[in-house]
DNA sequence: ATGTTC
């Protein structure tokens, strides 16, 4: 993007002022290099999403933003549902709840290394990965709506894992207000025999090393030490939230044009938040945020298996998951008001900051952990929510390193066996049933996450707590 | 992201 196409009021923050039928500013947050690598489309979507009825403040983009199906990933917006404000299937994504959860093991990395190839292999045949993938659990009626309502909470009744962990969860474990009522037959039966699956893409469970250490008190409170080993999944709502998505598509259009509402871009299809439309969905919505907890509770399940099987002396315990797809009610400030806001975030990283009551105690006086993933055979980041007044942006950060080029672009110019040679020599052992996919998710498909995740903390988004090493990654 | 095209 051309940074002169927009205006600089800080080192970090690029604003777009309203003009024609935009209701508030769009603002990003990036340095001018980020900015520069940015797709000129993002302009685009901030500005589209900046004319909705109801936004409130602006239409944020974080630094890994890029294009997306109307909004842009890495896009952050709130409505007031008092002043006729939308809820957008395209504002939260296809992958609904997509988020990352981060586990401690409490075994050092040269513990884990003689039997790194062994762990790889038994991840790879514990946990169903790819497109279509099922596992072991199946689902009858019944079961789906105990599930769609209770989230990770109904994983931990029914054996996999602990109600320890349910405090280290975003809304501990159970997104309230879902209705599976509201979520198709279809949705349900796509979603029947998928739960402890991780899908495709760029969905991935990875074993890394604790890296370097940027805030000791943070990662003291985050149980986080240097060369300790760690797992991250990062996965969503697999196809029950896509087919949601698409259904309520669907029904948004048509709703946005009984409503009368202006769509700058028909992907921008959304519903009033006090209409049938707009109920329904966030109760679907909601109804996939407690799948796709649970479908992490139960891969996390699976890994503490393997773990126990090749390292008794291992622990998994739960530093905390957190979603980067969803629209969720939350109570911010507004011009020196306290408001209930509806805020979505489509590859955005919820990030409350320090002594913020939903957080567990553990974490209060240091911020909410915000879990950034990277490009496989690249570096994920642990940071710390900030309470920041300079960036206004609903308590949001980024969510990864964000795409440099298409899928096909990256599938052009990669094969997939070279690069699994490649990493396995710098000691990354991947293991995937996709040599497409591990081509369209080369490292340098993706920025330079670092290179992100700087920008987050200089803009004043998060702050760094520590960085992680890949080890062994298991690849949709 | 996705039973990678209803």
């Amino acid at each position: 993007m051309n940074p002169a196409t927009l205006t600089r009021t800080s080192a970090f923050e690029w604003r777009i002022e309203p003009t024609g039928n935009m209701r508030v500013p769009g603002v990003i947050y990036a340095t001018e290099a980020l900015i520069q690598a940015m797709d000129e489309r993002v302009r685009d979507q901030v500005v589209n999403v900046a004319c909705l009825p109801g936004i409130v403040s602006a239409s944020y983009a974080m630094p890994d933003a890029h294009w997306g199906y109307g909004f842009p990933i890495g896009g952050v917006a709130a409505f007031d549902a008092e002043e006729g404000g939308v809820v957008s299937a395209g504002g939260v994504g296809f992958d609904i709840s997509c988020g990352v959860r981060c586990l401690r093991t409490g075994l050092q990395r040269a513990e884990l290394e003689p039997l790194k190839e062994r762990l790889a292999e038994t991840l790879y045949h514990r946990v169903p990965v790819g497109v279509g993938s099922h596992g072991p659990i199946h689902l009858d009626d019944k079961q789906m709506e105990a599930m769609l309502t209770g989230g990770a909470q109904w994983a931990v009744e029914r054996g996999w894992g602990s109600r320890d962990d349910l405090r280290f969860i975003e809304a501990q474990g159970r997104i309230t207000g879902a209705r599976a009522d509201a979520v198709s037959a279809k949705a349900k039966k796509r979603q029947r025999n998928e739960m402890g699956t991780l899908g495709s893409g760029n969905h991935y469970l990875e074993v890394q090393e604790v890296g370097e250490l940027y805030d000791r008190e943070a990662a003291r409170a985050f149980g986080l030490a240097e060369h300790e080993v760690v797992v991250f999944i990062h996965c969503g709502s697999r196809g029950l939230g896509h087919q949601i998505g698409t259904e309520y598509l669907k029904s948004m259009a048509t709703s946005a044009r009984q409503h009368g509402i202006e769509l700058p871009d028909r992907e921008l299809a959304c519903a009033p938040l006090r209409s049938d439309t707009g109920q329904a969905y966030l109760g679907a919505m909601r109804a996939a945020s407690n799948c796709a907890l649970a479908n992490r509770q139960i891969i996390t399940h699976f890994a503490r298996e393997v773990f126990a099987e090749l390292f008794p002396a291992a622990d998994l315990e739960l530093l905390y998951d957190v979603s980067h797809n969803t629209c969720k009610l939350e109570e911010h400030s507004l011009n020196g008001e306290r408001k209930k806001l509806f805020v979505h975030r489509k590859g955005a990283t919820r990030a409350f900051g320090p002594g913020h009551p939903d957080l567990p105690e553990e974490y209060r006086a240091v911020g909410q952990p915000v879990l950034i993933g990277g490009s496989m055979g690249t570096a994920s980041h642990v940071l710390a929510g900030n309470a920041d007044p300079r960036v206004p942006s609903f308590a949001s950060a980024c969510h990864g390193a964000g795409r440099a080029m298409s899928r096909r672009q990256a599938h052009r110019n990669w094969q997939g066996r070279q690069l699994l040679e490649e990493l396995r020599e710098q000691g990354i052992i991947v293991r995937s049933p996709s040599a497409k996919g591990v081509a369209e998710e080369a490292p340098h498909a993706y920025k330079d996450v670092d290179a992100v995740v700087d920008g987050a903390e200089e803009a004043g988004l998060a702050r760094k707590v520590a960085k992680l090493k890949p080890l062994v990654c298991i690849k949709g």
